[in-house]
DNA sequence: TGAAATGTTGGGGCG
DNA sequence: ACGCCCCAACATTTC
């Protein structure tokens, strides 16, 4: 009898499972793991949101194991190498395979563990994992890496090949019952208080939830492009935190949404594929940029932005942070953010540049915030698209691209829904007051309910003034950078 | 995947 | 008819 352990960590699937089926063919015994190993990624240890996610995508990964007749082993140990080792002791494994990741850190860590079970004559198979192309599979005319977005996708695309979809196994043997397993619960995944039970709401982790959002995909694709910029409409994927918990692969969207634009003659739908596919694109990109700039979490790509003269301010950082800073826009992001685990696209961008600009607070801040409150919290897109708001990243924004909050909450949002519904206070403000309160006359904001400084607050910051101040601070470090 | 300041153009009102 | 001014609309430049 020989076995096999499948170490699943963010590929939480059973379709499109090349470390599964490879498992299946080798070894008569499949094994399938997780090992909880909370301190090894130090302060990078995943965040409490994403935490909930993963209780919840663990336990649909254990019941759809079940159902085929099998089910998951769920270990804690010091480290993941010591919980690997532990099992294949075990259960006298001869084989050990997973899926690799690319973080700096996880890859190494991959490098140590293959090199100890080779060490004991274990064998290790891993495959490419949760990318359409592996960070080295692309690489520039002089065999750099891309530091710019547009020729890298360029190169993505025309060496893109696509595996071939694959449907999960129908039957798996059973794990004999001799193999303990932790009860989920006692990894203290979801957090203490009530805050995360909103989440289930707006949520549904697992593979299954993951299809059900690439299904609803097809039909928002026609308007994908304009949707996708409004944040009071349900218009983009909502497929993130299933892509980051490798539940589905993005080869399979790639695939999916390409079809459904193929051979229909619909302009929209096209330009709706095309748009969803860049974003894809981009989060291969901040894999890239992670991969060959593996200082990137704590240091700007732009090392001279290191000098940049950041403010320093608890009170703001707490404003901003609950979303109270008295901007309607930014509120209403930071509130669902908290509500729901996740925030708009066009929000975060709002959002992250009100932090970095008008308060010029250190962009590490707002990721430190977003790592710990986001359900799709990845470390590789979270850092690319902080320092890319804040101007010091990849292809990044110059640093004096200020958005007006206001100016794109009267854009993207113009009859003010995303506000009313985050921001109920303010629900009986009309529409065109609701952007901007303080600019309201006395009658309006009575009439409405409105106090403000009582039950909304004044502006943190005035707009010009930050604009203004985030400006100068910026020519100061430009003269000073030389 | 900005916003604001500045520059240019052209139509209309008017003496 | 003409020059002049105003100003909106659009384009360009600057931050």
């Amino acid at each position: 009898m020989t076995v096999s352990i499948v170490w699943f960590r963010r590929d939480l699937r059973l379709m499109d499972n090349e470390v599964l089926a490879h498992a299946l063919v080798m070894t008569h015994r499949v094994i399938p793991v997780y090992i909880h190993a909370p301190g090894e990624n130090g302060p990078w240890a995943m965040g409490a949101a994403a935490r909930w996610w993963l209780y919840h995508s663990l336990a649909a990964l254990d019941a759809a194991l079940r159902e085929r007749g099998s089910r998951l082993v769920i270990r804690r140990a010091a480290t993941s190498r010591a919980g690997l080792r532990a099992l294949v002791k075990e259960t006298d494994a001869s084989l050990v395979c997973w899926h690799r990741l690319y973080e700096p850190a996880e890859a190494a860590r991959e490098d140590a563990i293959e090199a100890a079970m080779v060490r004991a004559g274990v064998t290790v198979q891993t495959f490419p994992g949760h990318l359409l192309l592996e960070p080295e599979a692309v690489q520039t005319g002089s065999s750099g890496s891309y530091k710019v977005f547009t020729p890298y996708a360029r190169a993505v695309r025309t060496k893109l090949v696509l595996p071939k979809p694959r449907p999960a196994p129908h039957r798996l043997r059973v794990v004999p019952s001799s193999i303990s397993s932790l009860p989920l619960a006692s990894l203290k995944l979801l957090p203490k208080s009530g805050w995360a039970a909103s989440f289930t709401r707006a949520w549904q982790p697992g593979e299954a939830g993951a299809h059900k959002r690439l299904r609803a995909l097809g039909k928002k694709l026609a308007n994908y492009a304009a949707d996708r910029d409004r944040p009071a409409v349900d218009g983009t994927s909502h497929l993130s935190p299933h892509l980051h918990f490798g539940e589905i692969t993005p080869a399979r969207v790639w695939r999916t949404v390409a079809a459904q634009a193929a051979g229909r003659n619909k302009p929209g739908l096209v330009r709706g594929a095309e748009t969803f596919q860049r974003e894809l694109l981009w989060r291969e990109f901040a894999h890239h940029v992670l991969h060959h700039f593996p200082a990137t979490p704590e240091r700007p790509l732009d090392a001279r932005f290191a000098k940049f003269s950041w403010r320093r301010s608890a009170a703001l950082l707490h404003a901003w942070q609950r979303g109270e800073t008295g901007i309607p826009m930014v509120d209403a992001g930071l509130r669902e953010l908290w509500t729901t685990g996740t925030l708009h696209n066009r929000t975060r961008m709002i959002v992250a540049s009100f932090l970095t600009k008008h308060l010029r607070l250190h962009w590490r801040e707002g990721a430190r915030w977003f790592w710990n409150t986001l359900v799709d919290a990845d470390l590789a897109n979270n850092t690319l698209n902080w320092q890319w708001v804040a101007g010091c990243g990849a292809d990044a924004a110059p640093y004096f691209r200020i958005f007006n909050p206001v100016l794109q909450s009267r854009k993207f949002d113009p009859a003010g829904e995303y506000l009313a519904r985050w921001l109920p206070e303010l629900k009986k403000l009309p529409a065109r007051y609701r952007h901007a309160p303080w600019l309201a006359p006395a009658q309006m904001l009575a009439r409405a309910g409105i106090r403000l400084g009582v039950n909304y607050p004044y502006p943190v910051m005035d707009l010009a003034h930050g604009r203004a101040e985030a400006l100068d601070a910026f020519q100061r470090w430009k003269r000073r950078k030389r």
